[in-house]
DNA sequence: GTCTATATTCGGATAGAC
DNA sequence: GTCTATCCGAATATAGAC
């Protein structure tokens, strides 16, 4: 079994706790009350305008569109969600909650190598198991407003300290070069992100998400360990 | 004198040199015989088209706001443009001139490290140069339609060719590790493009495209130069 | 809870005067 | 060459029957 089938059962129950909780969230400006109906409805709801929008963009994707690609009427549809802005809140704060409970750092503390190594493989993880979401979150940044492109900024930078200050531990050990830990952390974000902004071109060589973490593992420790003779 | 600036003036008549032939390969469509008075306003359109749809993406801005921004009203901007799509295709065939100028590969050969060097220092000023063009390109290729989009995929796979014969170069002369080169190749794309999808970072922290390239010089060449002793 | 029909706004595009 | 006024289709959102 591959590392990241073990890690998608793990992953297993969060997408649909992930619709129950923005159910929960989101109580009052939803109109029914029944909580599967709901429940259920909200997923086909979100799962295609996922799939319209990451293809056409948010812009692009009428209301009329998801209405006939999810089976739900307009009019039914109103009843889930309170507007096309809303909704795109909905979206953005569900990857929030998601990634929140997926990078959440394990109980025992690991040595900088065998940290970088986990953070590298559980980002690549994780953004293939949701790929949709986080290409989304990606693509779409442009249109939030003020306050979601605010929590967008700090996510971002806030994914980035994990690598920083893992980097940062790693030179104080003399196990990494003593390189600039915020650029090259900044360096590496984009090699976690190649892998859900241009999926298409991976999988047209066959290329799967344990192949690339691999590489990227490879690619990244190859630039920040120190030469094996200076290492402590 | 940086090297940015020996570029930037390397690179000066190209703007120009793109308007003037926009103008002339769509003498057909715009109706505007003048050719000064077309070059002028032509640059004026684009100039505020990139600014409008880099910060609300192109759907979003609509021919009223190009109008308004640019102060050419609606009818007149029509004399300028066929249709709002056909001004995404003119500002695509734009980059694709530009990019095609900007890189074609100098007259004396090069060995491979300093081919890589060169490579990846060219092709961040060009992008620092262009930001505007570039941010484009990558954002709204969702928008492009069939043939738009085969182009764009196909330049992709042109600049990372670049990378990949490089590469396997020097691969052959023994001063790169054996690593796949369409790997590496494809790990080293997002480097380059990070510069112009996440500027306001950089800007942020008051890193200048020189600093940044040479990080990203430092970063790729720790990763596939083979170690001292190897090399022939 | 869900549907159809409709109100309303907005954006692309054009006609025709100057 | 440029402008104003206007047409028309499309898209969000809602009203009200079932």
């Amino acid at each position: 079994m591959s590392g990241y089938e073990a890690f998608l059962r793990e992953l297993d129950g969060i997408k649909t706790e992930v619709y129950r909780q923005t159910y929960c969230r989101h109580r009052d400006c939803i109109k029914v009350k029944n909580e599967e109906v709901a429940v259920g409805r909200l997923a086909a709801i979100f799962e295609h305008a996922l799939e319209i929008s990451n293809q056409l963009g948010f812009q692009a994707m009428s209301v009329r569109d998801l209405s006939e690609r999810t089976g739900i009427s307009m009019g039914a549809l109103y009843s889930y969600i309170e507007s096309k802005e809303k909704l795109l809140d909905m979206i953005l704060s569900q990857v929030r909650f998601a990634v929140e409970r997926a990078l959440a750092p394990p109980a025992q503390a690991m040595q900088p190598r065998e940290r970088l190594r986990w953070l590298l493989r559980r980002h690549l993880y994780l953004s293939e198991a949701m790929q949709g979401w986080f290409y989304f979150s990606y693509m779409e940044s442009r249109h939030f407003d003020k306050e979601a492109r605010e929590r967008a900024i700090a996510g971002e930078l806030r994914t980035e300290k994990l690598f920083v200050d893992c980097l940062r531990d790693g030179i104080a050990a003399g196990v990494f070069q003593p390189r600039d830990p915020e650029l090259t952390a900044a360096l590496i974000k984009p090699l976690l992100q190649e892998w859900y902004l241009k999926r298409w071109k991976y999988r047209r060589r066959g290329l799967k998400v344990d192949a690339y973490a691999d590489a990227v593992i490879a690619f990244v420790e190859a630039a920040v360990l120190a030469p094996a003779a200076d290492r402590q």
